[in-house]
DNA sequence: GTCTATATTGTGATAGAC
DNA sequence: GTCTATCACAATATAGAC
């Protein structure tokens, strides 16, 4: 069965829009690719600035709410890091142009972080950007306490993870340059990365 | 004395191509900025592409070259480290736009990649990488000999340190608000940084 | 080298038939 | 809801005077 016209549309407009931005997106690129016309994009989006939200505020729905769930759980350090980095991954290796895209778009517009605030958590993300914090300082300073972990802010063990999740992703085209890799070699690498990554982070923990 | 008229264009069209974009950004804006007409632009860059390929290729000298030629000189691992990430918070506190342009460039404008070749090394990025790589699995090898390190390879090690210094500051918006930070609380945050990550990343090499 | 004026095309948006 | 036709203007690029 025929899935509904605006999921057409808006899937059309994620394809469109995460690969060329916001910017350089053209209405009709989107139209072409939803295989209706242009007009039915205004009608069910309005303007292009709309369709923008929607999709942008989509792109960081596939990102976010899995990761902060994950950390903001009762899990232990250990697997919410291997977690971590497995989802990222995998959901990555899917949408190569997602994190380049995001980045793009919130240094372009920064206005942009309200929609992401909106997907998230129902417009609360600082709430529970506190909460993972909350927690995660919690589960630290146990380990510290145990002999396990040394002295981290919760902060740092959030940035440090996500970056090094993130980064080699977003920057794929770069570093397939400097190493020299083709896209296999590339894939390689991050199914590598699903082990060496939270060696290395595991390892950075320890007193 | 006045710069060079071309100087003044150019600048102003990195000031203008950085903050919006390549799509984003407008031939009259960056006249504006540099106080002179449009055709003047044409005059000296022939069109837009050319005067954003010139662009890019300025923005990625200003982030790689001294990076990789600070791994690839005969310092100790630990001097490296430090070197990196100092060099790098500094030159992207002025620049806070530059990085999630260079990689929001690179996703919707992969061809750019070429730019960033020329940019670095004459055009021999590749043989560049593999140098650097040479000389850090060489120290990497000659540490865990010593004992002073585990096993790792460089690419990893490349790899973690640019992923741990660039990625907060191209996720600027995002961090600040996750962690609700002003932009002062964020400026602290990677001062504290220059020495929290160093000591981060030196921790995770250890045997 | 630098400007004004203009050509030309691209692009978001709407009106109105079906 | 969906289409065709068209508008209005934005944006790159060029011609030609000074």
């Amino acid at each position: 069965m025929e899935r509904d016209t605006e999921d057409r549309i808006l899937d059309a407009a994620h394809a469109v829009f995460v690969r060329r931005g916001t910017a350089g997106a053209r209405m009709q690129e989107v139209a072409d690719e939803a295989g209706v016309n242009k007009a039915l994009l205004h009608y069910y989006f309005r303007s292009k600035e709309g369709l923008a939200r929607a999709v942008f505020r989509r792109a960081a729905s596939a990102l976010l709410p899995r990761v902060l769930e994950t950390l903001r759980s009762e899990r232990p350090l250990e697997e919410k890091v291997r977690r971590v980095v497995e989802i990222e991954i995998d959901v990555l290796r899917e949408s190569p142009y997602l994190p380049g895209y995001i980045l793009g778009e919130l240094t372009h517009h920064p206005e942009r972080i309200h929609e992401l605030f909106e997907s998230v958590a129902g417009g609360r993300l600082d709430r529970l950007g506190g909460e993972v914090l909350e927690i995660l300082g919690r589960q630290l300073e146990e380990a510290e306490g145990a002999g396990r972990a040394r002295r981290i802010p919760p902060e740092e063990f959030i940035m440090n993870l996500i970056s090094l999740v993130i980064f080699p992703l977003a920057a794929r085209p770069l570093l397939r340059a400097v190493f020299d890799l083709d896209a296999a070699g590339f894939d390689d690498l991050m199914e590598r990365r699903k082990s060496a990554l939270p060696e290395f982070f595991l390892n950075a923990l320890r007193p």
